[in-house]
DNA sequence: CCGTTTTGTTCAGCGTCGGCACAAAGTCAG
DNA sequence: CTGACTTTGTGCCGACGCTGAACAAAACGG
């Protein structure tokens, strides 16, 4: 009989997927830091480089344009290439959707913003963002690897079902990545071999850690925690070595329920004062003695009331107050998961920003020892960051294994 | 000029370290198993498995003790040479201190305790601590390969100073990993080429998760949890796909100040009703109205109370309670962690065997949505986690590169 | 102009692993 | 008992990724 084996690596140039997430991330300009961060020789590099110039994805410049100063021949400039290949990124949020084009990199190519015009049906929206997405390919014409979708709810893993997407009034469990996947198909965005393109779907702060991580404001750290909240309630999400830690059923950081206050509002889960209840967009606009509208989203109410009436005494210390509360919470993340950078997004961002050194003073009054006690909290830095970390994860398959996924 | 480069990978056999880590954890009884594990050809894993024979650290037996009912040829058995080379494990608890020499297979080959006779000074201990290990490789004539170090303290990295040794009365900050090693070079532990061999310090309840998931209760498991209390306070570690998660500085898992009673006891970090001292020894102990004695340990005396006078109400109503605070400590780190298993330890572990089912109920009424309510809550079930894991701490480069530390 | 420094490329060689053929050692059917 | 079948172990060869060294190229400085 002949032998086989179920191929755990597959074969090809092991040091292309390292080599193309340098260059993904920035951190590979020239061949000559592409050798010294893969640790090979130059002959190695040089080959990896062609053969990703090759496969289209990256493009080298012979003249760079900065001369610099340090002598000896200067280095050719590595840079992605700029009409290579495209993943579909797509977002769902309480307001509306938003479907992308997004290049390795991180770089936007082309973008659609959708109102909620549809019915508030999962597969509905879904199809809907799929078909403005599938609409973009179309009008570029670009090489599609993949697809992601960002949703306000944890999803579990393997099934790929929405578990509390609560602010789409969906019902629980409701098989997102299926319907994703069965969209794609329907729209006809297909892979460059002519099949329907992979489609992953993920909670939407976990994807936006991912891209903070890769692109914004957590590059180069190496245990990154995100928190933030958009609309009700608290996400979290942990980026370990450069990979999502979505724990062992796609549950992890569900840091909504941690007591932040234990005296306070009672939440649905059954305790009191937990952070989803005492941190998010509601509880800044009551605190603030505010009554929330209809309009606008909570987070562009609080925003605003953040950004033109900060000076107002109750405002401050309704600020001042979230601000305490999420402290402590996020010390208790830190004493838990002892990340070396922390960045916020959303309401939470708003409110480093308005007053940075206030959150710094009470995490590391909280947390424990060392430096852990000074663990650098930052703002998260980039536009539409969940729609680039749903690219980023449908980037994913290609920055492991570029000729698997290519060639 | 010549082509340097920064060595990431090291040559030689790279399915070597793999394999060998199959062996010691059990996985691979046979070389048609360690084939499909690895996922290589049969020709790879008998190359793999001679180069391990010749290296001295394991064993091929051509002819297995259990012919089995299956049909074909039957496969020869691998098993961890039972005299191959072994490491120095010390561990240093409240009430005393215990050297080992432990193989390969989590197997304790000689093993000597010690009582706290010498001054409570760190050096001391160690000290005595090494020199007993010393004194077992004298006695042996083992080859030695590594030396591990547990100390009930968390171990700041890349110091190696242990942060909050209070049940020892050593001085915060001590640091434990130069005086181990220091120690070993004294006693002239030293490795087959002569030199002293590298030590290694950790968190007692770290090294005992990674034993757990070795060769113990948590075998298997892709994320796992533990949570133990030995004598005051508590102690937390997470293994994530196989490697101890000790976060950024070597602080993760601090999980003694998560809030499980907010009108509770005051803690020394300021906050009220901390993990802590709720349910440690001691809190036990109070609940059921004992008087704690000065003769043995709290987690000695906790244990006597459990077993002979569960049926007593007021030392079953403080059981019940201890527990109902740990399953909301345990739910809030299931939550944000997301394991596949929960192992417990000390007197944690102990509260488990007496009513398995509250404790169950509590964590799964407490943690979000589907499977990780339902996540398993097991009994540690090695003796001695700590010594054997710090042995596998000091095993890890021999399984990560075997050639390299060897040959 | 030539030496120095750094970068890029070509080429031979080595080591690891896949693929295949064959041998070995058992079960099962008759 | 014998022969077909199944599964395991091993020897051989080639593919291929990578190293190491030599050489060429592109800048700077004296």
């Amino acid at each position: 009989m002949t032998q086989t084996r179920t191929p755990r690596l597959e074969r090809g140039r092991s040091a292309l997927g390292p080599a193309l997430a340098l260059v993904h991330t920035g951190r590979a300009p020239t061949r000559a830091v592409l050798t010294a961060e893969l640790g090979v020789t130059r002959a190695t590099a040089g080959a990896v480089a062609a053969e990703l110039e090759a496969l289209g994805l990256i493009q080298v410049d012979a003249r760079p344009a900065a001369p610099a100063g340090s002598q000896g021949r200067p280095s050719h400039r590595l840079a992605i290439a700029p009409d290579g290949p495209v993943v579909l990124a797509a977002q769902i949020h309480a307001d509306g959707f938003r479907a992308a084009l997004v290049g390795l990199g991180g770089r936007m190519v082309a973008t659609a913003p959708g109102c909620m015009t549809v019915p508030a049906d999962p597969a509905h929206i879904i199809d809907a963002v799929v078909e403005a997405g599938a609409g973009l390919l179309r009008e570029t014409g670009r090489r599609c690897l993949g697809a992601g979708l960002a949703v306000p709810s944890a999803v579990a893993e393997p099934d790929g079902t929405a578990l509390n997407p609560l602010h789409l009034s969906w019902p629980a469990g409701a098989p997102v990545r299926a319907l994703f996947v069965e969209a794609l198909a329907k729209s006809g965005v297909h892979g460059p071999d002519g099949s329907p393109v992979s489609g992953v779907a993920g909670n939407d702060v976990n994807l936006a850690a991912l891209a903070e991580h890769r692109h914004g404001a957590g590059r180069g750290a190496q245990h990154l925690l995100c928190v933030a909240t958009g609309h009700r309630g608290v996400g979290g999400a942990l980026v370990l070595d450069g990979r999502l830690h979505t724990g062992s059923s796609g549950l992890a950081l569900e840091v909504g329920h941690l007591t932040v206050n234990p005296a306070g509002l009672p939440c649905h889960c059954g305790s009191r004062g937990c952070l989803d209840v005492e941190t998010d967009p509601l509880a800044f606009l009551t605190a603030a003695g505010r009554e929330p509208g209809p309009e606008v989203s909570l987070l562009q109410q609080s925003r605003d009331l953040l950004r033109s009436e900060y000076a107002d005494p109750t405002v401050r210390a309704a600020a001042d107050l979230i601000v305490d509360r999420l402290g402590l919470g996020l010390a208790g993340l830190v004493n838990i998961l002892n990340p070396d950078r922390v960045v916020l997004g959303g309401l939470h961002r708003e409110l480093l920003d308005a007053d940075p050194e206030r959150l710094r003073a009470v995490v590391a009054d909280r947390s424990l020892w060392g430096r852990s006690g000074s663990v650098p909290i930052l703002a998260a830095s980039l536009d539409h960051n969940s729609l680039v970390g749903a690219a980023e994860a449908a980037w994913q398959p290609v920055l492991d294994d570029p000729l698997a996924t290519l060639g």
